[in-house]
DNA sequence: TGTCCATGGTGGTCAGACCACCCTTTAATT
DNA sequence: AATTAAAGGGTGGTCTGACCACCATGGACA
């Protein structure tokens, strides 16, 4: 048991339970030994070792079923930061700052996407803008989730899909019209370098409350 | 107490204290009602409220000072984000998500900031890169830290803070130094639009691991 | 005024009790 | 022999209580 001095218990057990799980090649799906075998094997009290799988389970790492054991959890990338990411957001920030990190995502995907924008693609955002039945803020949402997933870059997806949520509590966010059209007129012509222009005069949200 | 039938103990006390926290604007380095208080007050058994502040430290959401008491925390202890970067950072592709999103951050922080830089954070800045005491890493830390605190919008400050934390536990992530150099040149002849350019050129970690 | 000690509070850890649930084995019934 | 029901042994879930180490405060004493 690697204990420092200055380590609570449940932090070692933490430590043996991944080194356990390193060591047994374990994955999705597989069982840990109960928590009195932990605690045992580890000589440590049986509510330490619980502390320790309550945090792991809080991560999404792992699923107690009463009567049959603890096992892995298929994992989620990011599962962690969606966590954090959701205290930080719940924290009074003011609107301004949501608005003017959340522009800062989009853009970025923006230009990011676009070097690697298929035709297929632009065709799938333009259906998304002329798309009629829902809200403006639909639409947003979908055409930036398609940029975000497109990048293939999960945490800024993650973080950019959490502050999209709570900005449904500030007031629906999303731009003029003619912006998704500008900039779909960037993508096809390939001037990408005019993504950043055009959040200079027309990347201000449409902001309805 | 708000326990749905197939929620833990922990999840609903993690439920309660999160709303606690909310009700009464606590921000970091406030303290939490004691443990046997919240066992009190949420008529659950202390091993239950243990368990949830538990999953809480891990997250690096709180600290724990034995004969004080349960604070908010201000940082994540270096210990509990290498812990959680164990469980989170498997792979080269979330490192390379985070190194991407952490640059963004820094490279837009950089430009906001221009606007309302003084020729006080120019020379502390300066003073930053100058100093030889501590690390590379440090120096980039304290660096941006003054930057995303200079523009004011915590929401970024904390979410870029969150990344700049983990990174440490993917290897140091800094610029080479005539970066730094070059973007208080920058702020100082007042060409502020040559930022995006700089990063494209010198906007690369110097990866060591 | 400064130091020391006692008190009351804090978190830290563990043992134990008992409950609900699950799966396997054994016994009873058809 | 096949099916169903009950028992047994294990699992996690929750709580209580005991005791320890540490901290802060207040009172007593020099």
């Amino acid at each position: 048991m690697s204990i420092t001095p200055k380590q609570k218990v449940y932090q070692g057990v933490l430590q043996e339970i991944r080194l356990f799980i390193e060591k047994n090649g374990l994955t999705s799906g597989d069982k840990l030994p109960s928590e009195r075998e932990l605690a045992d094997t580890l000589q440590k009290g049986r509510s330490s070792v619980r502390e320790a799988l309550r945090a792991m389970e809080l991560l999404g790492l792992i699923e107690t079923r009463q009567g049959e054991g603890t096992f892995l959890s298929t994992y989620r990338q990011f599962h962690t930061v969606e966590l954090l990411a959701s205290f930080i957001l719940r924290e009074n920030h003011t609107r301004q700052d949501l608005i003017l990190a959340k522009k800062i995502l989009e853009k970025e995907a923006a230009k990011l996407a676009s070097s690697g924008i298929a035709c297929a693609d632009i065709d799938e955002l333009s259906a998304i803008i002329r798309e009629k039945a829902g809200s403006p803020e639909q639409r947003h949402t979908a055409f930036f989730h398609l940029l975000f997933y497109r990048i293939d870059n999960l945490l800024l997806a993650k973080v950019w899909q959490l502050m999209e949520e709570f900005s449904g509590a500030v007031g629906s966010l999303y731009y003029e019209e003619a912006f998704y059209r500008e900039l779909l007129k960037l993508y096809t012509s390939g001037e990408y370098l005019g993504i950043e222009e055009l959040y200079e005069k027309q990347g201000h949200y449409k902001c309805k409350k």
